[in-house]
Formats: structure tokens, C-alpha cells, sequence
RNA sequence: CUGGCUGUGGCGCAGUUUGGUAGCGCGCUAGAAUGGGGUUCUAGAGGUCGCAGGUUCAAUUCCUGUCAGCCAGACCA
């Protein structure tokens, strides 16, 4: 055998070595991304996009079940709009683009591309709204957003991305706090459940809330580099924008009242975030809830002795059952295969030779653990089925467990800033409160609070920073 | 936005210092054998060197500008 073996996919960058680098490997290797001609705008391909659309149809189900309904609203906004909230225009407006032109001709007024759409809507909700009776409003959209970004990477910052956002209006505030928490709660089930993401939920502190949100909550994850990615946010917007946009109905009073507001959203960031929890020295790993092919089955020396059907027969039992791939490439070896679907994150992968049908069985090789079973052709079916139920949970322990050993409880300030430096990750500190503390840390560590989570630990009396007095316990990390 | 680096067949790269019109590996196509961890042999196809301008008899090579990407930072729901 010759020294050089050929190398037919480029070997991807280890992660432990460089993360960033690898990250990029990993989503060009695996056709999930392209560039596109214009900067921080990405093609995203169809094995990136069939994540999207798994994830896409469970939350569009959960969304359902807690009673919203789907609209679509226009992708451009006229300017006089978007200024109607003071706060939102000026968090937004600085990464906003502007069309000025239909054609030839100048646009009287120029209009924006949404970059989120709580003014279209409630200018349309306003219209639309008129008695406590019409209350609440459910609704939720699937579209895309564009923010003039400076520096982008795929899926985790882009100028343009998908997500959905779900805007609601309620009689009371209470109704819209426990509606925020509510979408906040499935936004957790579903970085659990189908993504195998762990995350913390929590509070945003002022500085880091939402433009125009009375409060903001998030599920922050925490990726292979030790950097915390905001995943989802769900903002109680309290009467802001219901105020600026006039929205009014008549109560059961009969007065005049302003209702309270939320918004949610998701975008196709958890697809990044897949990426960087569950990925490996191989390239990725995919949870098997949103994995576009859930199994591979790799026929060997295919031409042999019925080998060719019985991959087939089996390829037809499960695909009813199971998302799957029959990889049946004459161009390709085995071994080859095998590299490109572990690099895929394909979960499962069956294999199908002489010798198997022999002893009528399939090898079952999990991406997870890199383990090797055989299993009896009969059982095929539901092995596969309680493999696939296996690997979800234990990418989720996984997950939890790289998490639990990158944070970090910290009581002074030195220590914070030494963990910070060597291994990152989440730190569990008190906090004043005190937004310049707050300030002064980033601006020193580069770290910043990613929430004040509902599950508080007491773990002093007094603020590492400033030393004094905190009531809080808050998640600090750098971020993506 | 700042600093560093990069842009040459589909992919990865060499060539640029000392200008003379392009080379390698993989992939791709055809045929044959092989097939349980990135298979082998044979024969082929494919690029004018990110884009624009300049210098020159002549530019992939030198100069200017510009676009895009990577890495780090600043900024940013």
C-alpha cells in the first residue's frame, strides 16, 4: 500500500486545535452552506436546510398546540413606521437596509428591510383590533429577516436569516408575562428534545435586553469552545409598542385600553449551534430529531450474493419509518463511505455484506459513540428505532456533561478573569445589579451576563466586581 | 470598522522575489479489476490566473483601486 493514501475528502481541522476553523471546515465539507456573491449572505444547502425544515416542522406543531396561528407580513417596511418606537429604531436602525428605488424612480419615502417585524405588525394589528372579545392575538410567522451586519459567519451571524417570530397581544400584563414564559418554555423543550441542546433560561439584564422590550428572556447554550450562543429569545414588550402604534380595544368596562404585547423568536442559528454542541474530530454529529438522514445503510461487495437486494429490502422496510439513505455508489468503497456519512452526522449506519447474510444480520455502527453491534435482520426495525431513541438522549447527557464541566462558580474577581482567559465556559457569579459593573466587566474580560437564570443558587453576599451588596446569581460568558 | 492573511480548472495547492502567456495532487469522464475503515491500473476532458484600471513590446507575476473569504479584535436583538 502505498505511503500517500489518497485522501478524498479533505481531512477536517481537529477541534481542539482551532474551533473557528474548524466550524468552517465542517459546514463547507458537509454541504450545508455556500457563499453567495454578497457579503454575509449564505446559500444554505440542502443537507443545512433539511435541519432547518425538521426543526421548522416541530416548533410550527408546538406552536400550533399553544394556540397560534401563521400569517406573513411584508418584507419591506416604510421608514415613518419603523421610527414609531423610539428605543427600536435606535437599537435597529444603524444595521437596517434601505430601498430607494422602485425602478428608475426615487421612493417618496425609502423603505426598510425588515429586520424584524414588531412595527409592520402592529400597524396591522392596530386595524385590526377593536374589542377585549378579539383578545388574544396569536400569531406567528416563518420568514426572513436582514441585519446590516459587519462581520458574519455562517448560520451564527448573517446579514440575512430565517426564523420565526411570533407576536401576541394580551388583556393583561400577567397574561402576556405568563405567554412569554410559555414560548420561552418550548423554546427550551425543543433545544432539548429535538436538538440534544442543554441550555440555561433566564432573564436578560437591561443592557442586554431587546430594543423596545419592557423584558427579555433567553435559553443560552454553551458550545465546544467554552463561548455561550443566545438561542432563542421571547421579549414581553409590555404596552411599548401597543402605546406608539395606537393599538386600542374597548374593555369590558368599555374604556379605551392599550393591550401587552409579546414576541418570540428562533432563527436558523440553532442550526450553528448543532453544530458546534454535538460535532467532533469527524465533523458533525446530528441529533437524530432533526438529522436529514437518520440511517445509512452501506451495502458491501454489493455485487455478491444477494447483497444488493437484501440492502434494498431493508432500505424499504425502514424508509417508511425512518429517514433514510440506501448509499448504493458504485464509485465509492466502503471505507470511503463510511468517512463521508461519520462526517455527515448521519446517527446510524447499517452495513450489509456476504458475511452478514450468511449469518442473516446487519452490523449497526452508532456516530455517537463509534460503536459496532450486529443485529439479527428480523429485529432490524425496531433496533433501529430504540438506537435512534439511544443516541438522542445521550447526545443531551453529553452535551450536559461538556457544559457542566466548563462552568464554573466564581467569588472574586481574579479568579473570574483567569478562567475566563484559560478555560472559558459559564460562570456563576453574584451580581449588584449595577449596570456599570456590569459594563466594566465586558469591557475587561470580553465576557458579558447571558442571563440571570429563574434557577438562582446563593452563592455569596456580595458582588465579585464591586463588592457590593448582590441578591442575584447570574450566567456570565463570552458570546457569540 | 481595525489588524493580519488569502483569492490560479470542481477541491487543495505550486508558480509571482529575478514579467515572456500555467503546473501538481485529488476529484471528474471511459474501460477493467476490487469491495468488512478513505481501492488499483489504463486512457482522457477541463483553467488565461477574483474584478477594474495602470506601467510595459509583453502582466498570473509589478503598481493602484475594488470585491469576496478566513483568523483575531471592536460593534451588534
Amino acid at each position: 500500500m502505498a505511503k500517500n493514501q489518497k485522501q478524498f475528502v479533505e481531512e477536517i481541522t481537529p477541534m481542539e486545535v482551532d474551533f473557528a476553523q474548524w466550524y468552517t471546515d465542517v459546514i463547507k465539507k458537509t454541504d450545508m452552506v455556500d457563499y453567495s456573491p454578497v457579503k454575509g449572505f449564505m446559500v444554505i444547502k440542502h443537507y443545512g436546510y433539511a435541519i432547518w425544515e425538521n426543526i421548522q416542522a416541530y416548533m410550527d406543531r408546538r406552536f400550533k398546540e399553544t394556540g397560534h396561528k401563521n400569517m406573513y407580513f411584508p418584507l419591506l417596511i416604510p421608514e415613518s413606521l419603523l421610527q414609531k418606537e423610539a428605543e427600536h429604531v435606535e437599537g435597529f436602525a444603524p444595521e437596517v437596509a434601505w430601498v430607494t428605488h422602485g425602478g428608475d424612480e426615487e421612493l417618496a419615502e425609502r423603505l426598510c428591510v425588515r429586520p424584524t417585524s414588531e412595527t409592520i405588525i402592529c400597524s396591522m394589528y392596530a386595524k385590526w383590533l377593536s374589542s377585549y372579545r378579539d383578545l388574544p392575538f396569536l400569531y406567528n410567522q416563518w420568514c426572513n429577516v436582514v441585519r446590516w451586519e459587519k462581520s458574519t459567519r455562517p448560520f451564527l451571524r448573517t446579514s440575512e436569516f430565517l426564523w420565526q417570530e411570533g407576536h401576541t397581544l394580551h388583556e393583561t400584563y400577567d397574561e402576556a408575562q405568563e405567554e412569554t414564559l410559555k414560548m420561552l418554555n418550548v423554546y427550551r423543550e425543543t433545544a432539548e428534545n429535538l436538538l440534544a441542546m442543554p441550555v440555561v433560561i433566564g432573564r436578560k439584564t437591561d443592557r442586554e435586553k431587546f430594543a423596545g422590550a419592557y423584558a427579555t428572556y433567553t435559553m443560552e447554550a454553551l458550545m465546544h469552545d467554552g463561548k455561550a450562543l443566545q438561542a432563542g429569545t421571547s421579549h414581553n414588550l409590555g404596552q411599548h409598542f401597543t402605546k406608539a402604534f395606537e393599538i386600542e380595544y374597548q374593555d369590558r368596562e368599555g374604556k379605551q385600553q392599550h393591550p401587552y404585547h409579546t414576541s418570540w423568536g428562533v432563527s436558523t442559528r440553532l442550526i450553528g449551534g448543532i453544530i458546534m454542541v454535538h460535532g467532533d474530530n469527524r465533523g458533525l454529529s446530528l441529533p437524530p430529531g432533526i438529522a436529514p438522514i437518520q440511517a445509512v445503510i452501506v451495502p458491501i461487495a454489493a455485487h455478491k450474493g444477494g447483497v444488493n437486494e437484501a440492502a434494498a429490502k431493508i432500505f424499504e422496510e425502514l424508509k417508511p419509518t425512518f429517514r433514510m439513505e440506501l448509499d448504493d455508489r458504485e464509485q465509492y468503497s466502503p471505507g470511503w463511505k463510511f468517512n463521508e456519512w461519520e462526517m455527515k452526522g448521519v446517527p446510524l449506519r447499517i452495513e450489509i455484506g456476504p458475511r452478514d447474510l450468511e449469518q442473516e444480520q446487519v452490523v449497526l455502527f452508532r456516530r455517537d459513540t463509534l460503536e459496532k453491534e450486529t443485529c439479527s435482520l428480523d429485529q432490524v426495525k425496531q433496533r433501529v428505532g430504540e438506537l435512534l431513541e439511544t443516541i438522542q438522549k445521550n447526545l443531551l447527557e453529553k452535551a450536559r456533561e461538556m457544559r457542566d464541566q466548563k462552568t464554573h462558580v466564581v467569588h472574586d474577581e481574579e479568579t473570574f478573569k483567569r478562567i475566563m482567559k484559560e478555560t472559558p465556559g459559564f460562570v456563576k457569579a453574584m451580581w449588584c445589579g449595577d449596570e456599570d459593573c456590569e459594563e466594566r466587566v465586558k469591557t475587561e474580560t470580553g465576557a458579558t451576563i447571558r442571563c440571570i437564570p429563574f434557577e438562582q443558587e446563593k452563592l455569596g453576599d456580595t458582588c465579585p466586581f464591586c463588592g457590593k451588596p448582590a441578591e442575584q446569581m447570574v450566567y456570565y460568558a463570552k458570546a457569540y
